[in-house]
This record gives structure tokens, sequence and C-alpha cells, in this order.
DNA sequence: ATTGTAGTTGGCTTG
DNA sequence: ACAAGCCAACTACAA
């Protein structure tokens, strides 16, 4: 007996319907071909080691999503535990699939995992799919038309895709037919796991702020975009790193996890400005959308851009480790209460503003703490509901200055940088609510305080909250010394690199 | 080739 | 309250 061939979606950083072409393909090839169409979600169960537990709930939340529309279209998700590399050549075996489409990824693992992945197919006769819709631009064909190097500012790349065509939205505007349903459709076999299976008590996660999903993504969307006047008057440094409600968007982890297309959100902000005079690259929200663009083609044309060694746009500076420092910030124990709201609030909510990100990532680089940009990173992929493999080694090179950005001597205070915006420490007595009772004049720099202010405030500096970790106004006259020293190491690298007239 | 200019978003002191 | 000037002087790109 012939078995009947199965055409695939293999979702991935895709979690929707909306402007899929690739899935758009896989089911018009299951129609036209009456073959058996399986959309999967591969989940590896070790994703716990590198997923937290707030961004793995923003991950099962977007896929029950998914399922849920799937089913409305008359098809499912099927979800698979285990590693792509080993289990979908036996699925592949199993289901006789003769048809594979995905979306172009350029994380280094998943490429890597392609690469394996796509071989087997064309050992076995599957007709691979690939489809680039998780940015605006196609990074590959920005970077040609640099002449194959990766344009390294960013006016540099806005003036590379200016003059290109933003294709439209892709939609699938028709339900699966019956004859492409598998025989295995309602097995519970390939339901969504519970987050308890992998390690994760729900209940003792924080309040969910930010729910996954595609339909979450495309009502924050509209919420924004009906905002017109705000829309056109947005300026990204304007907006503050401490409001107690965020002051930007939060739609990053929607397009992060692909719940919402980043060219979706590029043209409802090409009708939103068309025609009112409105702000512009690089604070505008287009400018923001496209700082994404810029670091996804610097990513996808760098060799080890998320490291700092063999990475040829990096500068190479001499980090310290030093564990004790680098737990101390990530749990926010340094002593400096707003660099310490900052990474409780990123740990229990799992988003922080661009801005803070900024204050603490230079605060554990080049301000003060001197340990690798690599090793904040970490902390971010797994914190960050938004995480994405380039945005987040670019934005650390650029605020370690270790690539596009080079001022070094610019340090963020973490007494005044908070101040500008936030005069009396709310967001600190928010999230370090040990400091609550601190006097104003106090709340940024409560080691100042006199012992009987502390007392009565109800938090003794070095017991109830800890002492400073390093002492800034020392510590990062020092580090930018050493940057400098740093630099000059890197240019007369490559001075000798350079070949002589 | 050399040089001028621009570059998402600083901090601190002085007026 | 806010703006100007200083700090010490980076790199990429264009001309």
């Amino acid at each position: 007996m012939t078995k009947v061939a199965s055409v695939i979606h293999w979702f991935r950083l895709d979690l929707r319907l909306h402007d899929n072409l690739a899935l758009r393909n896989a089911i018009n090839e299951a129609e036209n071909r009456k073959q058996i169409l399986r959309p999967i979600y591969v989940i590896d169960p070790d994703i716990k080691n590198r997923v937290g537990c707030n961004r793995l709930r923003f991950l099962f939340q977007s896929l029950k999503n998914l399922d849920t529309s799937l089913r409305k279209i008359n098809t499912r998700l099927y979800v698979i535990k285990g590693k792509a590399i080993e289990c979908l050549p036996k699925l592949f075996d199993e289901w006789h699939v003769k048809f594979l489409t995905l979306q172009v990824d350029i994380d280094a693992d998943l490429v890597k995992q392609d690469e394996v992945i796509e071989e087997f197919c064309e050992a076995n006769n599957i007709f691979v799919v690939k489809r680039m819709q998780h940015t605006v631009y196609d990074f590959n064909s920005v970077v040609k038309k640099n002449n194959g190097s990766i344009p390294l500012t960013y006016q540099k790349f806005l003036s590379l895709v200016s003059d290109v065509q933003v294709k439209d939205i892709i939609q699938i505007s028709k339900g699966v037919s019956d004859e492409c349903k598998a025989s295995d459709y309602d097995s519970q076999g390939y339901d969504i796991p519970s987050l308890e299976e992998f390690g994760v008590n729900e209940s003792e996660l924080s309040e969910c702020k930010y729910p996954g999903g595609e339909s979450e993504g495309l009502k924050r969307l509209d919420v924004y975009m009906a905002k017109k006047q705000w829309v056109c008057n947005f300026e990204k440094p304007k907006s503050s790193p401490n409001s107690i409600e965020p002051s930007t968007t939060v739609l990053s982890p929607y397009i992060s996890h692909g719940c919402l297309s980043a060219k979706l959100f590029y043209h409802k902000l090409k009708q939103v400005e068309n025609g009112s005079k409105h702000t512009l690259p690089p604070v505008s929200l287009m400018g923001q959308l496209m700082w994404r663009e810029f670091y996804y083609t610097a990513g996808s044309g760098t060799e080890n851009f998320d490291k700092m060694v063999g990475n040829s746009v990096c500068t190479q500076i001499p980090w310290k480790k030093n564990d004790a420092h680098l737990k101390a910030w990530a749990e926010g124990k340094t002593g400096y209460p707003f660099v310490d709201a900052i990474m409780r609030q990123l740990k229990q909510e799992g988003w922080i503003h661009h801005l803070a990100r900024h204050m603490v990532a230079c605060f554990l680089t080049r301000g003060d703490l001197w340990i690798s940009w690599e090793e904040g990173a970490k902390v971010f992929e797994d914190f960050l509901l938004d995480y994405d493999w380039s945005l987040n080694a670019g934005n650390w090179m650029w605020l370690s200055a270790s690539a596009f950005f080079y001022k070094y001597y610019r340090v963020y205070s973490p007494v005044a940088f908070g101040k500008k915006t936030d005069k009396d420490g709310l967001y600190i007595r928010k999230y370090v609510p040990e400091l609550k009772k601190y006097p104003s004049e106090f709340i940024y720099e409560p080691w100042k305080a006199p012992k009987g202010v502390q007392k009565t405030a109800g938090c003794i500096i070095g017991e109830g909250y800890p002492n400073r970790i390093v002492d800034h106004d020392k510590v990062h006259k020092d580090n930018i010394q050493k940057m400098n020293a740093a630099y000059k190491v890197n240019k007369e690298k490559k001075a000798m690199k350079r070949p002589r007239q």
C-alpha cells in the first residue's frame, strides 16, 4: 500500500498565520497535490537551560494561540518533543514527507541545525522552500549591494535600503480542505505540552504583563497605531527608561517570536505617517524598526557575531572575569538602586526600556564592572521576552563600545541618569521595595543617608540592602583609561594588517 | 590621500 | 529651569 505524502511547514520564529509566505506555500502545495498538511513545532526538552521561565511562558502562550488559529482553518499544530536534528529525519520518513517549508532564521544555532536538516532533505528527495520573512528587507541583498561587506553605520544602512520597494503582506485566504487532514488529527500525542512538563511552576511566575501570541501582538499593534499623534511625534531618546508603565510600544516580544510580522508593522507605520508631519529615523518608531533591520544585516553577514574572539567587527578588549560581581549585577544587588531596579524589573517582567538596557549594559562592561559583554548577553537571553540573537549581540557590542559605537568616555552615571526622568525614584521604590521609604534626596545614593535616616526608612545599607560593589566615581575613570589602551592596541593591530604603500 | 564631518539618546560645572 | 561649554578626542564614511 502506498502512503499519502505529507507537506510540512516547520514553525520556528514565525508563530503567526498573517504574512507567512512559507506557511501559505505549504498549504497550497498540499491542496494542489492532495497531500497531508502538517504544521509542526519542535521543542527541545533542554530548552529550559537557555530560555528563562517568562520567555518559556510567552512561547507556550504563542503556540497555544497558533494552534487555535490553525484549527480555525481546519488544520492544527503538531508539537514534537525532541532535538530537531534527531527526531525530524525519523518523522519525515514515517510521514512520507515530500515538501518542507520554513522561514530563514539567522540565529547561529538554528543555522547549524538547518544545514543538517537540509542535507537530509536533499538526500531523501524532500523539496525545501525557505522564505525570507522575518525582516522587512532581504539582508543578504543589502550586503550584496554594499559590495559584500556589512554597513557599519546606521545611516549607511538607511542609504542602502532607501530605494528598495518593500513587499506587500501575504494573507491566507481560505481554509484547508478535509482531504489534507491527517488521520491522526485528533491525536493528543502532538498537543502542546504543559509548562510544568518543562520544569516551570506557573503559579510561581509573576503576573503576566505581556501574554504571548499572534492575537495579542496584532491587538497591541492596533492599539498603538490608532494613536496617530503619538506615533508621528515619537522620539525614542525622549521616552523614559523608568516610567512605571512602559513609555514605548512593547511590540518587541511579538516581533522577535514572529507573532507579529515586521513587514506588517512597517506598512502600518507608513500608513499612519502618510500625509502627516512625523519624526524620522533614527529616533522615530520607523527608526526603531530600521535598527532591527540594521542589526539583522550586520549579524547575518558577520562570522561569530555573538562572540568577541573571531568577530571581525568587534574590538578585542581584555575583560576580566568576576563571578561575584556578575551575580550581583544579574540579581539586582549591586548597591546602586537604579541599576538594581532595572535588573529586577527585567527578571520579573521580561521587558525593560531600551535606555534602561543601556544603563545596565554600560555598568556591567566598560562603565563599572569590566565584565565581558558576552556574559551580559547570556543573562539577557535568559530573561528578555524579546530576546533576539542579532539584536542582543549587536546592542551589547554597541553599549560596551566594542562595535558601532566608539565614544567610550561617555559613561552612564548610575546616579544621575535615572534622575532626569524620575527625580523622586518612584521606579526604584517599586522594584527595590526595601528602599521604598527613603527620602528622595537619598533614593539614588542610599549609602549617603545618615544612619539615623537609614533607620527611620527601615533599611540599613549593608544589611537590608547591599553596599555598593564598586565606587562608580573612581572605577569608571580607571575603565576609560583601560578602554583607551585597548583601542590603541586595536589600532596598532589594524595598521599592521594594512598593506604598506 | 588626507581631512572634514557626522554619529539614536552623557555627565558635570557654570552661568 | 535650562542651556552652554568642557571633558578628551572615538570611528566610518564621503569628499
